[in-house]
DNA sequence: CTGAAAGCGCTTACAG
DNA sequence: CTGAAAGCGCTTACAG
C-alpha cells in the first residue's frame, strides 16, 4: 500500500541500497542521485523512521524532561531546546513531570525505551540524587538544576548569588525585615535559599524563609497568612515566577502597597512583571542561553563520552524596578 | 550488548513470541506472565519502540503543529494535548512553526515520517487551504483555527461572537471610536475581524481595522503610530494575548491612561491580564477543553475514519475588568 | 495457551 | 560506485 524504498529503487531503476545511500551519505554516483531523486519525487516516497532508527540504531531523538511546560521559564527553554534539536536534524520528545518523581521515573522509563540520543532534564532533587548513582543507557544534562557533583553535564544559574543579590540590593534599599519563599521541590530553590540566608547572615539580618510548592497558588496561600501574621515581613524574596505571582495576588489581596507596605524582588524576567503596577525587580535568567548550552553540551558528550564532567553556571541579570524601591 | 526480547525468552524459559504477548495484550497463563515478568525485571529489559512501531505499524504517536509553544495560549493547549496523549499511551512530538508555510510544509512531511497516528495542528490560512485539497496520510485535527468547511475535524472558538461581544461591550460603556488590531496569518484573526466590523455595523459605528504579524513588537511598533496619528481610536480591540500586550505597551510609551485616553479589550485570559492596573478586559479561551477536545475527535477519527467532518465551535467567556470601562 | 518462522522497512558490511 | 544479502528487535499469522 504505503510506497517503499523498494518501489522507489524500482522506479529509478537501481538497488534499495542505492537509494538508501542516495538519501543519505553514501558514495552515489551524481547521475544515478539525480535518478533517485527523481523517483523519489514520483512516487511520494517517504523514508519510514521507525526503520531507519532501528536499523541504523541511531534515534536523532532528544527527550525533554521538565517540572511543567507551562512554568514560562521553561516553556522558553523548550523553544531553544526544540530550535537546537531541529537545526541538527534531530526531534524532541517532550514531557511534563510535575516534579513527581513517579513521573519523573516514568518518564526516563519511556525515555530507554524510546532508545534516546540523550535527555535534557530538570529533575526534583530525590530524582538528581538517585541518578548519581544509577548509570542510565544514555547522556543526560541537567539544567536549572545540577545534581550532586560530578554526576552529570549540567547548566544552571549562580543561584547562590542570585539569591544573595536581591538580598543586598533589598538591604542597600532600606529594608531589615527580609523574608523569602522559596520552592520546596528543587535544589535551585534550595541554592536561592542558601544564598538568600548567606547574605541576611552577612549583613547582620534574622533570616525568614519559608518552603512552598512551586506553584502560583501556593505561595499565594503561604503569603497570605504569613503577611497577616505578627511576624510578616517588610519585604519579600522570591525564588521562581510563580511563587512572585502569588506573592504579589496576596499583597494585593491583603491592600499591602507595592513596595510601600511590602517589597518585592524575584526571579524570571517574564514580560508581564514589567507590565504590573510597580514593576517588579527580578534576576532575569538566560532561558535561550540556557537550552541551547545544554544541547552543546549534549553532543559534546556523544562526541567525547569520556571527558570530564561540565557544569557551566550562568549569571542572572537583576533587573530593579520599582517593587523593591526605598521605602517611604 | 543491550538485553532484548530473546534475552528475556531465554531467562524465562519461554519464547519470544509469548514474551511479547505477555508485555502486550495476548493470551497468555498466568503461570507464564509471571514468570516473563520475573524475567524482565532480572534482566532490565526495555522494549524497543522503533522495533515495536516498525513491526505492529502503529507508532501511537501524535504530531502537534503549533505557531510558537511561548504562546502561552498554545502552551497551555499543548499540555491539554500531552496530558490527554499520556494517558491514552501515545506520545507527542512537538514542532513550532513561527506562522510560517515553509516550516509547517516541512514538520508535515516530518509527520509522514515519523509515520504518526495523527496530527494537531494550528496552521496559517494559506496551509489550512492546501490542506483542504491535498490528502494526508493521517487524520487531522485543526486547532484555533479551521480550514474551509468540510475538509478536517477542528475545535475553535466562536471567534465571530467572541469579537463581536467585545465590541458591544465597549459600546455599552460609551465608547464609539473603537478601533481593532488583528492578527495578520490565521483565520482566527480574520473572523474576530469579521465580528468586530459586524458589530461595528450593527452599531452604526465607522470600522477601523488594521492587522500586524501576530507578535507583540510588531503590534506594539503599530500601536504607536496609530495612538499617535490624528486617527487615534479611543478604544482598541485586540486579537490574541501578544498583540494585547503590544498595544499595552505602546499606551504605556505614549502616556496614555487606560482606560481615559484608551480602553482595551482583548483576548486570552493569562495571569498577567489581571494583574496590571487596571486589569484587562479579555475573553478567555477554554484552553484546557480545547487540547482535550482535539484529542478526542483524534480519537474518534481513527475509530470512524469515514464520519462526516465535525467542527466543534466553543464559546469564550468575557471576563470584564478596568481597562474598559467607560469613560470619564 | 504456546512456539517456530516470517517479515515490518530500512542500512550496512561484504564483494565486486 | 554498486548490488545481493543479512539483520536491526520486535509482533503476528499459522500450526499445533
Amino acid at each position: 500500500m504505503s510506497v517503499g524504498i523498494r518501489d522507489v529503487a524500482r522506479a529509478a531503476g537501481v538497488s534499495t541500497a542505492t537509494v538508501s545511500r542516495a538519501l543519505g551519505r553514501g558514495p552515489v554516483s551524481e547521475a544515478l542521485r539525480a535518478q533517485v531523486e527523481a523517483a523519489v519525487r514520483a512516487t511520494g516516497y517517504r523514508p519510514n523512521l521507525s526503520a531507519r532508527r532501528l536499523r541504523s540504531q541511531e534515534t536523532q531523538t532528544v527527550g525533554l524532561v521538565v517540572a511543567d511546560i507551562r512554568n514560562p521559564f521553561f516553556t522558553a527553554v523548550s523553544r531553544a531546546v526544540e530550535d537546537a534539536a531541529y537545526a541538527a536534524g534531530m526531534r524532541v520528545i517532550l514531557c511534563n513531570t510535575d516534579e513527581d518523581p513517579d513521573r519523573e521515573a516514568m518518564y526516563l522509563r519511556l525515555m530507554e525505551e524510546e532508545r534516546v540520543t540523550g535527555v535534557i532534564f530538570a529533575p526534583t532533587r530525590a530524582t538528581a540524587e538517585m541518578l548519581a548513582t544509577e548509570a542510565l543507557p544514555f547522556p543526560v544534562v541537567f539544567i536549572d538544576r545540577a545534581g550532586p557533583p560530578g554526576g552529570h553535564d549540567s547548566v544552571v544559574l549562580d543561584n547562590e548569588a542570585a539569591g544573595a543579590a536581591l538580598v543586598d540590593h533589598l538591604v542597600a534599599e532600606g529594608f531589615r525585615r527580609i523574608g523569602g519563599l522559596f520552592g520546596s521541590t528543587s535544589s535551585t530553590a534550595r541554592e536561592r535559599l542558601s544564598g538568600y540566608a548567606a547574605a541576611m547572615a552577612r549583613h547582620g539580618l534574622a533570616a525568614a524563609a519559608r518552603t512552598v510548592p512551586p506553584n502560583a497558588a501556593a505561595a499565594e496561600a503561604e503569603a497570605r497568612v504569613w503577611l497577616a501574621s505578627p511576624e510578616a515581613p517588610e519585604a519579600l524574596v522570591l525564588s521562581n515566577g510563580l511563587i512572585l505571582m502569588g506573592a504579589l495576588r496576596a499583597a494585593r489581596a491583603l491592600g499591602l502597597s507595592v513596595p510601600g507596605s511590602l517589597a518585592l524582588a524575584g526571579f524570571d524576567n517574564e514580560p508581564w512583571t514589567e507590565l504590573v503596577e510597580p514593576g517588579l525587580t527580578v534576576i532575569e535568567q538566560p532561558v535561550a542561553e540556557i537550552g541551547a548550552q545544554a544541547m552543546r553540551l549534549l553532543f559534546d558528550r556523544l562526541k567525547e563520552p569520556d571527558q570530564p564532567v561540565r557544569k557551566v553556571v550562568l549569571s542572572g541579570r537583576a533587573v530593579l524596578r520599582g517593587s523593591s524601591r526605598r521605602r517611604g
